[in-house]
DNA sequence: GATGAATGAGTATTCATTCAT
DNA sequence: CATGAATGAATACTCATTCAT
């Protein structure tokens, strides 16, 4: 009995990634819970079964996408003590290529899109940026002590680096079919450290 | 008859004026042929009648959107000499209140969710920062050249400067209800300058 | 041009023609805009054009039956200039076996019970029955003038008349597979005549 | 074990006093066994467990309510022997104000619709019907014995009766928010009265 | 006795689109 | 230029029910 209830997350767990992958390749317009479950041989009804309605699904969908970047952020730092290292890990991840890759873009900006109509959605994507850049502030904090950096105001440098990493992101999502992006990142690292006064 | 004839792009224009609008109040995925119309009081076929098909009308939409940008960029520049003064313009510009306003977050990231699936509007998206990129490349030489700011390769700073830029219109859009947001354009601002080597 | 608009009427009265059918057949619960179209050899959908709502279309519904009574009980007063007559008409119309097969019971009372939930539908119905009181009290008014019957409050009469005979609409529409319910009426017009006063 | 087997009709006359609470304040085709299960916080198919059908529920809902009636009139009558008094008890029950509030009319009216399709909800009704006139026929029977009332046919008079009740019931249920119906009933009393030639 | 998983048919309604007028 | 009729596929969701546990 105990076993039987505990499938619940799994299952939900499953159906979210098919409504990931149904979003990824034909985007959100065509997500629909025949597509996601014919995708997954089910029945549509199971969904609602799980989810009772396709609006809770997508906010938990946009949960399962934001925690993807948090799941990869954290365990990077784990054991490494030295802020210059952690900093250059944090940047390396952000401005590198595996952090685009972990959520396809265009669902990414489908999911960021609806956060204007629904508040439940802005708050999950509010709540994500609000960690972020409380790591971040805690980081540039301890270089800034450490003197690994230039002194300067923690959270205007987290905001700068968060908008630059976005707007990178939306760029190169946008553009990398016809340039080559390959090297942006890391000039965009660059100029980083460069306004963080940190010798590069 | 030719007269007649005229009047259709301007129809399609009033056409387009109030899916942006359905589109901004309702959500790209409430914005039906049915819903613009009677928010226009006519037939839906009507519509039909003069795009034929609702995806050409979203791929014009698009334009419709990103030309505005241009049109309120352009103009500002007009009849400034001095490559330091335009550059200033084109600063206060992007990184001010206005430009954010030019367009509805939602109905943008919409539509740039889109280019992910639909080469037109990719396209579309993609000449327009060509566009950007070129203009920027260009005063960024001039400033270069007139000592304005530091020498370094133009290419790379506009995309630095279009990264940033992007990248504050999509935080901003987010976080905008949570905190003061007011300031950090100003301060974005002047690390770009910071960057370029341009006193403050 | 003209002709074309006015086949909507025509369309939407065959359409509760056949929604009447169906909920004759097969009950309200299973009365579906599916089984309706089916029924037509036309698309769900077409309903929902005519009628954009179920709800709207059953409201119509609604009017349509109640209108069958009106339609059958005035004319046959047409003409008919003696009140003692025409009182005898009308008796022998409600407690007569036509009043009663006009509708369906079935259908009529799932209508009826719609009217404890729905305004608009109890509306309908309370007009109806305003309408038949005031035809009522008239007739009896007259018949009192001019001795035919008893004096007496009219109002109350005619809603004693008006009980009585929807009782025994609702009383043999359920027992008729039992009883002989042929001569009921007969006798209930005797009963309503002896109140009256009216010599038999 | 017989006696946990005892607790099933318990559990069953709670359910079908949710199910009757549910099908008056949402009606009859919003009166889903989900419905019924959220509002008891249990779940659906234990409700199926119990009934194994919905068909047969509504069937046991039917006697729930009918016996409701019965419950009511019978104990009035309890210890009065004088059949003028037994009479005027009866009387003042059915066109009083409590006889009508024994069951919601739109739930009632609903249910004796079903009739109309559902054999055995039919004879559940009939089978009230023909206890009740076996009742009164059985009163009026003793009146005319005893002279409290003129001679008479007591089953034409009992038919008469119940019709008249039943009507009274149904217009009321309609029209009680527009008019005074109060002293109704209790005019329809005295007509009864003068009917069988009882002395008001 | 009670629950959750799963089903599959069925609901009203929305949608873009075509065609005739 | 504009409308209304009509279509057919698609939508999210509800329903009663079965089965395994």
């Amino acid at each position: 009995m105990a076993r039987k209830k505990d499938r619940a997350p799994v299952r939900k767990r499953e159906i979210l990634e098919n409504f990931y992958q149904v979003l990824v390749e034909e985007g959100l317009e065509r997500a629909s819970l025949a597509r996601i479950a014919s995708r997954m041989g089910i029945h549509p009804s199971l969904i609602i079964h799980y989810f009772s309605t396709k609006e809770k699904m997508v906010g938990e969908l946009v949960q399962y996408i934001l925690e993807r970047y948090q799941e990869t952020f954290l365990p990077q730092l784990d054991g490494i003590k030295n802020p210059r290292e952690r900093l250059s890990v944090i940047l390396n991840s952000v401005f590198g290529t595996e952090w685009m890759s972990l959520v396809d873009g265009g669902a990414f900006f489908s999911c960021y899109a609806l956060s204007y109509r629904n508040q439940q959605i802005r708050e999950s994507f509010q709540k994500m940026y609000y960690t972020l850049r409380e790591i971040l502030v805690e980081e540039l904090r301890n270089c800034i002590r450490e003197g690994v950096i230039r002194d300067g105001d923690p959270e205007k440098l987290a905001d700068f680096i968060i908008s630059l990493l976005e707007g990178y992101d939306y760029y190169r999502g946008l553009m990398e079919d016809c340039e080559n992006f390959e090297e942006l990142g890391g000039y965009l690292k660059e100029v980083v450290k460069r306004v963080l006064g940190m010798e590069v």
